[in-house]
DNA sequence: ACAATTTATCTTAGTAATGAGATATTCAGT
DNA sequence: ACTGAATATCTCATTACTAAGATAAATTGT
């Protein structure tokens, strides 16, 4: 368990590290190339609609969802609080969100899709997910099933490495 | 081979889809959330060195693999054109990386690490190594492998799927 | 009742990127 | 050799976002 493993130093220009950091790191750039390739389709097909990937999760998340207050989206779409207040500006220009007052806080307000956000995504969210399901196809579903088990722990340990606190802005 | 699964149609608001597709959407999802986590992670570590990550990926990405040419900095970091230029020019200012001619071909210019940025990549990348390691931690060895194997055969299905010629700008 | 702290959103200035087009060079066909 | 298409990089305007701070309302302790 304690088991130290050593880096090799034998190429003096191509440094090397401790096995498990090397794994690290392969695992990490494999990830972070699979999510900008996933993440290429998911945009092209976006495109369709003139929204951003943020835009788009924040209307997806709301019409699949319900209504949210400006602070749970920015935790949910993982953006800064400026981020939101922008985000659900330009969804609501476009008619597709509404901004709604809390009773209970008058410091809060929530987000909600209107009738038109909801005739959008009716419109373009089926393609959308089958725009997604080409994109992992690659993997069988016992591979998708596997990898969403393993990305999830990875996830939540990843998050909690930053202190259980931080999220977005301190 | 033709089992076509049906979508649930109880819920009249909450919309729900073909079983491939949401099991599609719940691997995408989880996928974007472990990148971004492990890449806050990643980016707290860079920000020592007031680098962005695609400055550090370059940077790293020379400094390991020796000098490209910005085509093949364009390729392999995922960016815009406009945007090796940019990330070059910015890594340049800082002294880190100097452009090069290349003697066969006058148009292009190859990028190369400098002495400066060869020793700013040796005082902090064996932290950033344990940095990536710790956020990946919470799979195991056997996990990472799995998980980049996966990951792998992911990607290269996703990157596929927008046609095999379309990496960025047409 | 009232100050102090915390919470929820918005504002503003600044930035890392994109994308379309410009320029320069090379390559292919005739 | 010469014309046209393809390639490699750069320029410029625009954009989607962030970070820090401002405002306003709620909560807590005294």
């Amino acid at each position: 368990m304690a088991a130290t493993t050593r880096a090799r130093i034998d190429a003096p220009d191509a440094p090397r590290y401790a096995e498990h950091e090397e794994r690290a790191l392969a695992l990490w750039i494999v990830l972070s190339r699979a999510a900008s390739a996933v993440g290429a389709v998911t945009d092209a097909d976006i495109a369709r609609s003139g929204l951003t990937q943020a835009e788009f999760g924040v209307l997806e998340l709301l019409y699949h969802k319900g209504p949210h207050l400006l602070g749970e989206l920015q935790r949910k779409v993982l953006v800064s609080s400026g981020g939101v207040t922008y985000i659900v500006d330009r969804l609501t220009e476009r008619g597709l969100v509404e901004r709604r007052l809390c009773p209970s806080d008058r410091r809060a307000r929530y987000a909600a899709v209107t009738r038109k956000g909801k005739a959008l995504m009716k419109q373009i969210f089926p393609q959308h997910a089958a725009a997604v399901a080409d994109a992992v196809a690659a993997l069988s579903p016992a591979e998708q099933a596997q990898a969403r088990a393993l990305l999830k722990k990875l996830g939540l340990g990843a998050a909690g490495v930053l202190g259980p606190k931080a999220a977005r802005e301190p």
